[in-house]
RNA sequence: GCGGGCGUGGCGGAAUUGGCAGACGUGCAAGAUUUAGGAUCUUGUGCCGCAUGGCGUGCAGGUUCAAGUCCUGUCGCCCGCACCA
């Protein structure tokens, strides 16, 4: 039988009768949990990308696995979410419906796929055995303070019509559908993740993780070191504290700026400015946010009409209402210096306020205004002639002394809006009592189920609300009515933990025990895509944490080592789309040329991390080698045993040498996910394996050793194909569970190696020389030769320089 | 605007980190086999040149015995951040 689909599945069988992927619980001294981010089932069927993630992920499983690890490799979906919703919403198909045949379509791919996953430890986030605990972990937060509710000017979203993490708002629109987003005041649920903005930061570094991707984190979580002073507002008591990265520029302050939102505005704008000022913020809420923060946009602002004191000269400055100045960051109040500063030079040039320099360039350098580099401060009273890099604490210090003022540090990162007014997603564990105001759903009680019977109306309200079977209920606290929550929880609070179940998927009585979870984890490979890097891996590293401080887990981290897949794009180098009619199917071509041959296509045909352009011919090229591989093998078999010689002569230790150096090299490239190259060495040992057998004399022991070595090696990247040709040779295990082959040292010393000979850097000829040649043999061997006789006529020889291994470069003059 | 990455044959992509550029594969060409096509096998294939040889890793310089790799400048593409005080 030559390789098809009909070995995919014969060997599929094979492996799930003899239970050969179950993860043995007993051996955890050598365990490796190796996890792909868990699929979406939102489209029925699984993609080139998916097979890029799970396939070839499992190659480097499946190399740990032979290498002797007790590989944990479980497999799930993230089921909740707004697909399917908005799929239900133009079908009438419920989600419920649609996600669980999707996800049955895609158990069936995902077997296919002949990976190594143990089944046994799935994982459906959409069921309530799954979101008993996702609520179990809200519950956990909201007694530890990490959940509370909040009303805040939150991101809108009008085509998905729910709210948004500031995570998944792109350059001003929705991460999904890439709407416009808006603003909206509304009171929402937020998990504390700025608690741990400082430890989220300072675990970065000790992380085996692509650097892109620690410094997205590091970018997003935006640590700033600064200092908050206080300006009073002259004839009233009250105060504007603002956040200032520059306190070596106090001195130039000229005015304050709130921002619109900002409380205080009411407070201190003077009786005469009240209608200019509400004017103005009304003005302002009405323009986009994408306008809002786009930097080329002229600023604009008011005066209130109210004076702030300066905190060390008592000058009065006047306070401002602005645009530029963010509602969100710091403390929504800033103070202005615009010789320093070329937004507030901007803002003060076009409004005729005062400008005054306060530093100047050191050794008397370019300093036109607006200066913003560090310097030297003059017209600072006694901090005059100090660096900015001291005054900016020393001025701090001072107004410490006199209570006005502290060094601050802030961060970018916000914390967490999971609230979400759309249906398909774990509730919200909370009711809302007349007497008792919000009470938490007691443990007992989950999960809060998702009722079935539920109208999705696309109306900006929460489905859930118009469901007076689920929105009406007793309060556990004084058995009185009360109502639950209407919202449901961002899918990626169910995604934030999953890894912690899958261990302990089964288990009924809590969300994962301690004892099993700290000898699970922390995952060791984690792959998936690079989109995640601020939003899932950010939240499950804050969850992580989160639990562990409350004693629910020992590690500090989920993910110790991280990959990120490329991207394959249609063969017009454009990103897949239906659209774009550039789509991939998968299935067609595993139809036609089964699954391994589309595996090790994917394997060979790119850089893992970067991906690229699909290209048609090189699955064939793929099945060529496949099909060459199995000649061989089969013609070998075949062969036996007869004039054959058990002597080791040069041809004998030419292909052993490139069987070894293959072991060496196939062994690190895979573990480094580079299986492009993994298989093209595996293509050079094919290649000599031919070669040497279209030799008269031939050492068949040696050869089907090789051959041997070659076929455990091709097996990570064709399972079904290769314990096909593992039986066709006459073994009677799987190759799957054979030992990872490990190089000879001694099988990679040649007897002879070549050197390149230079003469000043440039290759003139070859040389062969013993191994075991020493410079000054090497060096005398290369100049003796006949053909380097031109190169040193009238010429001398300053240096040799010999390369071992390498090269002879001779320079002469 | 700021920060990071990348730029190598017709194409996908290699290059033990400063040491023979172009591994492996595709494509192309010639040949063998075949009734023919396909498949398979062999040989060749960076560019220029009949050739000795010369030129070649976006471009221009530099360091070095030696540079795809390091440094400076520059162009192009991609990514991240972007009124964050």
């Amino acid at each position: 039988m030559s390789y098809s689909t009909e070995v995919d599945r014969k060997w599929q069988k094979k492996w799930e009768e003899s239970k050969l992927y179950n993860f043995d619980r007993d051996k955890l001294d050598k365990k490796l949990y190796c996890l792909e981010m868990f699929s979406y089932p939102s489209a029925a069927k699984l993609h080139v990308g998916h097979w890029y993630n799970f396939g070839l992920t499992d190659c480097w499983a499946r190399m740990k696995r032979m290498q002797g690890y007790n590989v944990f490799h479980p497999q799930g979906f993230d089921a909740f979410g707004l697909p399917a919703e908005n799929y239900a919403i133009k079908t009438g198909i419920h989600p419920k419906d649609s996600t669980l045949k999707n996800v049955e379509t895609m158990e069936h791919q995902l077997k296919e796929m002949g990976a190594t996953f143990d089944w046994d430890y799935e994982i459906l986030t959409c069921s309530p055995e799954y979101y008993k605990w996702t609520q179990w972990l809200f519950l956990q937060l909201y007694k530890n303070g990490l959940a509370y509710r909040k009303n805040a000017p939150v991101n809108w979203c009008p085509s998905c019509k729910t709210v948004l993490a500031n995570e998944q708002v792109i350059d001003g629109s929705c991460e999904r559908c890439q709407t416009e987003v808006t603003k909206k005041n509304l009171t929402q649920w937020f998990f504390k993740i700025t608690d741990y903005a400082q430890e989220l930061l300072d675990c970065l570094p000790g992380l085996d993780w692509p650097e892109k991707t620690k410094k997205i984190q590091t970018n997003w979580i935006g640590r700033s070191e600064g200092a908050e002073i206080e300006f009073k507002a002259e004839g009233k008591d009250l105060s504007l504290r603002v956040f200032t990265t520059r306190a070596d520029t106090l001195y130039g302050v000229t005015y304050v700026v709130l921002a619109p939102e900002n409380e205080l505005v009411d407070q201190i704008t003077a009786p005469d400015y009240k209608g200019k000022v509400e004017e103005y913020r009304n003005q302002v809420k009405k323009i986009s946010e994408i306008d809002r923060l786009s930097t080329v946009r002229e600023k604009t602002g008011v005066f209130t009409g109210a004076y702030a004191i300066h905190p060390l000269t008592g000058e009065k400055v006047e306070i401002w209402v602005a645009d530029y100045v963010l509602a969100g960051y710091g403390t929504g109040c800033v103070m202005a210096v615009p010789a320093h500063d070329e937004r507030d030079f901007e803002f003060a040039t076009k409004y005729g306020l005062d400008i005054i320099r306060v530093i100047k360039a050191e050794n008397g350098g370019e300093d036109a205004l607006p200066f913003c580099d560090y310097g030297v401060l003059t017209n600072s009273r006694e901090f005059d002639g100090t660096k900015s890099e001291e005054a900016r604490i020393s001025i701090v210090k001072k107004l410490e002394k006199e209570n006005k003022g502290e060094l601050k540090v802030t961060y970018r990162l916000r914390d967490w809006l999971v609230s979400r007014q759309r249906y398909w997603g774990a509730p919200i564990p909370v009711v809302y009592c007349d007497k008792c105001g919000v009470v938490p759903v007691p443990e007992a009680q989950l999960p809060v189920e998702l009722p079935y019977n539920v109208q999705f109306t696309p109306d900006g309200e929460s489905p859930l609300a118009k469901c007076e079977d689920f929105m009406n209920t007793t309060c556990p606290k004084c058995g009185g009515h009360a109502r639950r929550d209407s919202d449901t929880l961002d899918t990626f609070v169910c995604s934030s933990w999953y890894y912690l179940r899958y261990p302990d998927n089964k288990n009924d009585k809590e969300a994962f025990n301690t004892d099993w979870i700290n000898k699970m984890l922390p995952v060791d490979k984690y792959v998936g895509g690079a989109e995640h890097a601020a939003m899932h891996l950010l939240y499950s590293r804050f969850i992580t944490k989160a639990l562990r401080d409350m004693g629910y887990l020992n590690f500090d981290e989920p993910f110790i080592s991280l990959v990120h897949q490329g991207i394959i794009l249609g063969s017009d180098g454009q990103k897949m789309s239906k659209s774009r009619g550039n789509t991939v199917l998968p299935d067609d071509f595993i139809q036609k040329y089964g699954s391994d041959v589309f595996r090790m296509y994917l394997a060979f045909g790119f850089a893992y991390i970067e991906g690229g352009p699909w290209n048609d011919d090189g699955i064939k090229a793929m099945d060529r080698f496949a099909g060459r591989v199995e000649r061989l093998v089969e013609k070998i078999a075949a062969e036996g045993n007869e004039s054959s010689v058990n002597t080791m002569g040069s041809d004998e230790k030419e292909l052993n040498y490139i069987r070894h150096s293959t072991i060496k090299s196939v062994t690190a490239d895979t573990e480094q996910f580079q299986f492009n190259t993994a298989i093209a060495r595996l293509m050079e040992l094919t290649n000599a394996i031919y070669k040497y057998d279209g030799l008269e004399t031939k050492n068949y022991s040696l050869m089907s050793d090789a051959i041997r070595d070659f076929l455990k090696m091709l097996s990570p990247f064709a399972p079904h194909f290769s314990e096909e040709m593992w039986e066709r040779f006459g073994e009677k295990t799987f190759i799957t569970n054979e030992r990872w082959p490990e190089f000879d040292e001694k099988a990679l010393v040649r007897d002879e190696i070549e050197l390149a000979v230079q003469f000043n850097g440039q290759i003139r000829f070859k040389i062969n020389v013993p191994s075991d040649a020493d410079n000054k043999a090497i060096e005398e061997i290369a100049l003796k030769d006949s053909r380097s006789q031109p190169y040193l006529e009238g010429k001398s020889v300053l240096k040799v320089i010999v390369v071992k291994g390498r090269l002879v470069n001779i320079v002469v003059k």
